[in-house]
DNA sequence: GTCTATAACGGGATAGAC
DNA sequence: GTCTATCCCGTTATAGAC
């Protein structure tokens, strides 16, 4: 965020002349706020765009008439087109990976695994354009973000890794191998939100659904810990 | 396929001025086998880019490339762009939707579902593309073979899920939602496909690793089944 | 900061020679 | 059947008025 907004600062200074002293740091503070809530506004219609069509299917034109902003202006807050994509993931990536982050050797790992399911679920439910937009970059080697998000995925990966060993060490779960047990918790919750036209077009129904959403929940969790709690 | 050639063969007629009593039938058969061998040569090298940059990511002109053959020659064989991918998807779904398929009430439970597992590790070993492809166009929501897919899908889902309560009615089953366990099955197998990029990121390792393969289907197979035998 | 106009480019599809 | 040349459109990005 902070490198990101690091431009338009720059190029405010330029182009709203001051008289000297400038203006009040009130004036700019109030400036400040409306220049972040229009990148909001427009990395919210990007979101939405980028994760249905992907990044080559949705248009700079598309997004700015979704933000109800001229092309022309958009582009007065994104560089270009890959700038504003890759603005975009990086602001969601700490928010994506938070569930896993909660981990923590102090916890029973029931607990842990429960608490897991019951936040991705929520996550998949309220944010499935997030899930698909890195399911996107994800399954084409992300391109564009690259390097940055395997990168900050390994470093949570092998952090958690650890820990699901410490929990096999103490007896508290059967020992499985950490890696597969984190791409199936990630698989089976993130299917609902990066699969949900299939989900609905066979079902019916969806996680905003209360019955459905229960009964996701349910299945997993049991499915899951009477395969991994010591037998 | 029968369908996708019929336009083939209208041009061809169009196109090659006949002597009167034409050709052998030999040399038609001839002519047919080259034409169908073309045929699978773009689709071969569409599939590897569609699958990798999805629809709007790929040119018709990198495919022409791949394949060898010019633009203009790759669109007598396809009218556009938009038929060489239905062409595409529609050709693959039946080996796609194979291993589901296969599950039948009278296997033992156990067996079918380590059955369908490896067959599903295998196709995500052998044929990645395939199932990135089917992962990019029902994630966008199938845009282009749209009901089509999910007609297919549905009808074999619900005679599968029929096959899978029957388990449960005998008692070989723990009273699971089928339409969970399909989609978890899918979710978990196919992970390795879609995502293989990021496991390889955070394992080194693919699936046409020995030792990696057979990592992945036990610690599947013992999870699943240890969740969904009866207790 | 915001808008319109337009330059510059790439892609899909067609025409027509061979 | 195959190729090259070309048309035409949509898209990104910039220039410049306000």
């Amino acid at each position: 965020m902070a490198k990101a907004n690091d431009k338009s600062r720059d190029d405010a200074d330029l182009a709203s002349p001051r008289k000297r002293g400038g203006p009040s740091e009130a004036t700019q503070a109030r400036r400040q706020r409306q220049v972040d809530e229009k990148r909001r506004v427009i990395l919210g219609a990007a979101l939405e765009l980028f994760s249905t069509f992907g990044f080559h299917g949705t248009s700079v034109d598309q997004i700015a008439e979704r933000a109800d902003v001229s092309k022309g202006n958009l582009l007065y807050y994104f560089r270009n087109k890959d700038e504003l994509y890759a603005s975009l993931l990086r602001e969601l990536l700490v928010v994506w990976l938070a569930p896993l982050r909660a981990f923590d050797p102090a916890q029973d790992p029931a607990d842990a695994i429960r608490g897991y399911i019951h936040q991705k679920l929520i996550a998949s439910r309220d944010n499935p354009a997030e899930s698909r937009l890195f399911c996107l970059e994800i399954m084409q080697g992300a391109p564009i973000f690259g390097d940055e998000l395997i990168a900050n995925l390994k470093r949570l990966v092998d952090d958690k890794r650890t820990v699901i060993e410490q929990w096999i060490a103490q007896g508290k779960l059967a020992p499985v191998t950490p890696h597969h047990l984190i791409f199936f918790l990630w698989a089976t919750t993130q299917h609902y939100a990066d699969f949900s036209f299939q989900v609905e077009g066979l079902t019916g129904k969806t996680l905003r659904n209360r019955a459905f959403f229960a009964e996701v929940e349910r299945s997993l969790c049991d499915i899951v810990l009477a395969g991994i709690l010591p037998h």
